[in-house]
DNA sequence: AGGATGATCGTCT
DNA sequence: GACGATCATCCTC
């Protein structure tokens, strides 16, 4: 896929990205997936890791959209970004949920896991099963190399909901989710 | 099916 | 020093 078929804007971005195919060449073998949830984190935005200005670790939600932020949560798992909004706005989507589609081996080998439903739902677990971590923070996410979006086949619905796991910001209807697909992550409650 | 808990450390104040 | 855009595990219903 190329650039201009995107959406720059967050919003647009993170319902785009659904049925989006991310690849994964790193590491010991490729995985692929169909994103199926995602959740927006826009300018302004108190819930964003972007929202008290540039920082080391968050530099690359102010760069070009379409790019990768990459950030370690709890000491021991990693969260994958699709930065968003031109350079100098810091912004990005942060993809939660895969449905597994290619390397289901190497996914299980990475997770330790069996069960294919468990292998990519959540954000944790995906950057597991597809080996993405800090290494990866600020590559280009279009024509990459080892790491790239690429088309799937359109999400049938796609239903929103707040987002999960914020203390700030919480009420805002930021995720958005392939409805009635299994892969999808969060609680039953938060998909009406 | 759903709630509580602990692990664990990079990042920022 | 405090705090997470989480996960696995261990409970109770």
């Amino acid at each position: 896929m190329t650039a201009g078929e995107f959406p720059v804007e967050t919003v647009p971005l993170a319902r785009a990205l659904i049925g989006c195919v991310l690849v994964s060449d790193i590491a010991n073998g490729r995985a692929a997936g169909r994103i199926v949830e995602t959740e927006a984190y826009v300018p302004g935005d108190p819930a964003s890791h972007a929202f008290r200005g540039p920082t080391g670790r968050t530099r690359t939600m102010f760069g070009e959209p379409l790019h990768a932020y990459v950030y370690v949560i709890y000491g021991r798992y990693h969260c994958f970004n699709v930065s968003s909004e031109p350079a100098g706005i810091g912004a990005g989507v942060l993809v939660r949920a895969l449905e597994p589609l290619d390397g289901l081996a190497f996914m299980r080998e990475r997770r330790g896991v069996d069960a294919e439903r468990e292998l990519c739902r959540g954000p944790g677990r995906l950057t597991q099963a597809l080996a993405l971590d800090r290494s990866v923070d600020g590559w280009n996410l279009v024509g990459g190399a080892l790491v790239w979006l690429a088309r799937g086949c359109a999400p049938a619905r796609v239903g929103s909901s707040r987002r999960i796991g914020l203390s700030r910001a919480a009420s805002r209807r930021l995720r958005y989710y392939e409805r009635g697909n299994p892969f999808v992550s969060g609680p039953r409650n938060l998909s009406p």
